[in-house]
DNA sequence: TATGACATAGAAAGCGCTTGCTGTGACGCT
DNA sequence: AGCGTCACAGCAAGCGCTTTCTATGTCATA
């Protein structure tokens, strides 16, 4: 039915392995010869087949990329990234490699299923995007399976996730402590001292890592903190929309909100519109991510950039060897403050 | 090295066969047996090789996903909704399939690599999604591709995408040239009469298609359009931005803009508030979509609304056979008009 | 002319799994 | 008691490719 190795060999007249290597063009082969081999692959119309030639030679072309939500442009663009980097078609040489990219949802068994049946394909590489869950065991079966995943030569890096210690993964990590306090400290430069801070889910390293920078620069600037200021939800609009109106309802005087990114910065625009208040005049607003609607925000955000897609595409080179790993096999990437209309001084109450 | 079958059979006292069995749960095996069996998968840690048993049983459990642009949120709820559909982890009973979700930035050319990629993976089903490509050459050689990969016994799915005749895919295509037609008849209905419109990329069917709506509803109301007042670009914000400039000097008494998109839109709203134009009083404007950030736009964006997540979720249980295929293999999806701030009567001059 | 050295091609042994076919006891039936 | 049935389990033959090792012809060199 199929076209196999052997028809070619056939109709070329020569050996499958010959075949083989022409196909691979790992070893010499004879002008005349490969022309002919080429020219049968051709009239036949043979597709290689890909898990026999993965078993056979104990590898694949198979490259995974994990994303918590790949509706989210966050995750779309480093994968994007980091797909166009991996190669396949349109990349560069060095064999066209497949990318599988897996929507976790933020699951970690999930995450794990995942992880499991990209081992089960021999991937190649597997890169993890964004927040780790924090709970201790899931997070020690990844960390486990990871280590299998590179003893078994998958190569494994990390992209805008902590570093994982004795895994053999290489990390590139965003310093989102370092953004969250950056803008926080933006904010009460401006003169503000009631902020509200909308976070995400509460479990994610993501989560913490922003939080605690933008507790920090409270404290750094002797504002206590008022426990009723901070409400967790997710990483979406609704929940930007909903936490807003919460806060409001716990502190009316709050002068500004910080989101955990700029989805949630514009469901809370939205939820503040919507109760009458205007922005930055009566209440100031920011984000994270500078994601590329955010400036068509009206007014634009105030957010911090992530490089994502360098980040993704710095990631993908190295899941494919093309890039040395940083030293230490860990990488910190800053963010860069956006200063824009959402954001101004406190009204005077 | 790494466990194997015969490795997990040993240590389980049986035959290779009866492991195997056991872990495709397709043949009777005794209760204790498979209590054995499975101790020793846990003990060992064993994991299946996914070529091998690809090769061996002739299917893979790969599902491949093909999207224009995966950073852009159109795809990546589509792809999402797909994706929770086909299994996987966190999917339903059936065995665990991995999504390979295929980048083609649109392009051609990659579209057929990654098309003889996931033939080369036998994969067990294929969705692609959004427009095609008009170039004729390239619609054949996509269509025979598509005609193999059917003929192998992969499932093709068309998401989002006009039917291919006789390549046996399925298609749920979306009723653009409707949507496009319903939206500048509101426009119309709303009173102007000088509407400009940013269409995406010439040789892409959405783009052709919602074009040829707008021009339906223009005609069908004796509204002679002037040839300036379509400008191409791509779907993205940027070119919304640019094209709607370039609209501004051709006709500064456009009184409408209709974009090809949401992002696109967003561009152009930006263009117009640079421009010290005020939406909708001076200039009214319209996407396409209704991506969540539409509703956060200010003024709200008017747009239609393309169930998404639903068309992709029908994609993937088609796929997987879960669902039975439409009559004629071809279901038309239709877009919802979302009348919002954005669009207003136009002004008086 | 003899002799390595080299370039190229083939034979054949797997890679790790699935599955058709072949036992083999245990049962229930006549 | 005799025999067909049935539920399990194992044997062994591949699935289509890669790769090691070996064979062969060709050259340049001694």
């Amino acid at each position: 039915m199929t076209v196999t190795l052997a028809d070619v060999a056939a109709r070329a007249q020569v050996s499958p392995a010959t075949v083989s290597r022409v196909l691979n063009g790992n070893y010499p082969v004879a002008a005349t010869t490969r022309e002919r081999v080429l020219r049968a692959v051709d009239e036949l119309d043979y597709v290689l087949n890909g898990p026999a030639s993965a078993l056979a030679a104990a590898t694949s072309d198979l490259v995974g990329i994990l994303v918590n939500d790949i509706a989210d442009p966050f995750f779309g663009i480093m994968a994007s990234a980091i797909q166009s980097e991996i190669g396949g078609p349109g990349g560069r040489a060095g064999g066209e490699r497949l990318a599988v990219v897996c929507n976790t949802g933020g699951s970690p068994e999930r995450e794990l299923t995942y992880l499991t049946l990209l081992q089960r394909q021999r991937a190649a590489a597997v890169v993890l995007t964004g927040g780790a869950v924090e709970d201790a065991p899931h997070a020690a079966a990844v960390a486990a399976k990871l280590r299998k995943l590179a003893d078994a030569g998958t190569r494994v890096v990390l992209c805008g996730r902590p570093p994982a210690p004795d895994t053999g993964a290489i990390a590139l990590t965003f310093d989102n402590r370092g953004g969250g306090r950056e803008l926080t400290e933006h904010l009460i430069g401006l003169g503000h001292r009631r902020l509200g801070y909308i976070a995400g889910p509460e479990e994610r390293t993501t989560t913490r890592h922003r939080l605690e920078g933008h507790r920090a620069a409270l404290e750094a600037h002797g504002i206590a903190e008022d426990p009723g200021w901070t409400v967790y939800g997710r990483y979406d609009r609704q929940s930007g929309y909903e936490a807003t109106l919460e806060l409001l309802r716990r502190d009316p005087s709050l002068t500004a909100v910080v989101a955990a990114n700029d989805s949630v910065a514009l469901g809370a625009c939205a939820a503040l519109r919507d109760s009458g208040l205007r922005i930055p005049d009566d209440v100031s607003v920011a984000g994270f991510d500078d994601l590329p609607f955010s400036i068509d925000a009206v007014p634009s955000l105030t957010t911090v950039r992530l490089p994502l897609a360098e980040a993704g595409a710095r990631a993908g080179r190295i899941a494919m060897g093309r890039e040395d790993a940083p030293p230490g096999g860990i990488a910190t990437i800053r963010g860069e403050l956006m200063v824009r209309g959402s954001s101004g001084g406190p009204r005077v109450s």
